[in-house]
DNA sequence: TAATAAAACAGTAATCATTACTAATATTGG
DNA sequence: CCAATATTAGTAATGATTACTGTTTTATTA
């Protein structure tokens, strides 16, 4: 029950604090395999949960099939390249009004809510045609 | 490369049509099967892929694990219940504007983005605790 | 209506991301 | 250092979804 310190969590956070393109599980563990070359996807897997579960990064269900993880746990949106994939960060001013929206009329509590963006990032739309 | 007919389709759309709870594709599936007890859980998800594919039902990721199928393909939000897990609808006013919002400062093009709604529903809210 | 081509099907196997299991190893408090 | 226990590596299992294959439906044309 109480957590114990280990080597590989502290280098899974340490690796997705350098990224800031929200890497999936995946791509954790081939990074983190250079320093630790026996580590093991389930453990990647289990400590990207636990560190989730704990409020140390974010989670992020983005419809491709892959989960991707942030270090950055503060309130902001995402984007998702529909021509590369990437994922970005947006900055931008709260929309946390929307929930108040929402509230209207329903019967129930609003929460929170889940939002991405998506659409063609800078890169992509300079780039010519095919 | 044409499309043919087929009377799993039609029960398909027609069920999802019938249910606004976002059913699951195993959950259709046990519904189709009552009309045409030999389909296939594989001929469900092909026709709600492919239905989706044309525009005629919308498929939801909700981060639960499995994809939810709507039949109302018109432009509105969801609302997922924490407590029993229940997908509605929401009646709301618009908020396209968010994506004018995520455009501010951005290198790049918004075409659209994908929000929905978590918090506890109102008959879980009336329910006593535990 | 019969013949033919192509799409769709049922049934099953495969895939892919993720989780669970287990014996061995690492961490921690005394 | 030692015992207690969390964590690990490695592997097996799970669960949703997709792919494959031989058979059946649908649509077209004669």
């Amino acid at each position: 029950m109480a957590l114990k310190y280990s080597r590989q969590r502290e280098a899974i956070k340490e690796f997705l604090c350098t990224r800031k393109d929200h890497p999936t599980a995946d791509v954790v563990y081939a990074n983190v395999s250079r320093q630790y070359p026996n580590i093991s996807l389930g453990t990647v897997y289990r400590n990207l949960t636990l560190l989730a579960d704990m409020g140390e990064i974010r989670r992020l269900h983005l419809g491709d099939g892959q989960d991707h993880f942030d270090a950055d746990t503060s309130e902001h949106y995402h984007f998702i390249c529909q021509k590369c994939g990437r994922v970005m960060d947006l900055q931008m001013e709260s929309i946390e009004k929307i929930n108040d929206l929402a509230g209207v009329g329903f019967d129930g509590q609003i929460a929170g809510h889940i939002t991405y963006f998506y659409g063609v990032c800078g890169e992509c739309s300079t780039q010519k045609q095919q």
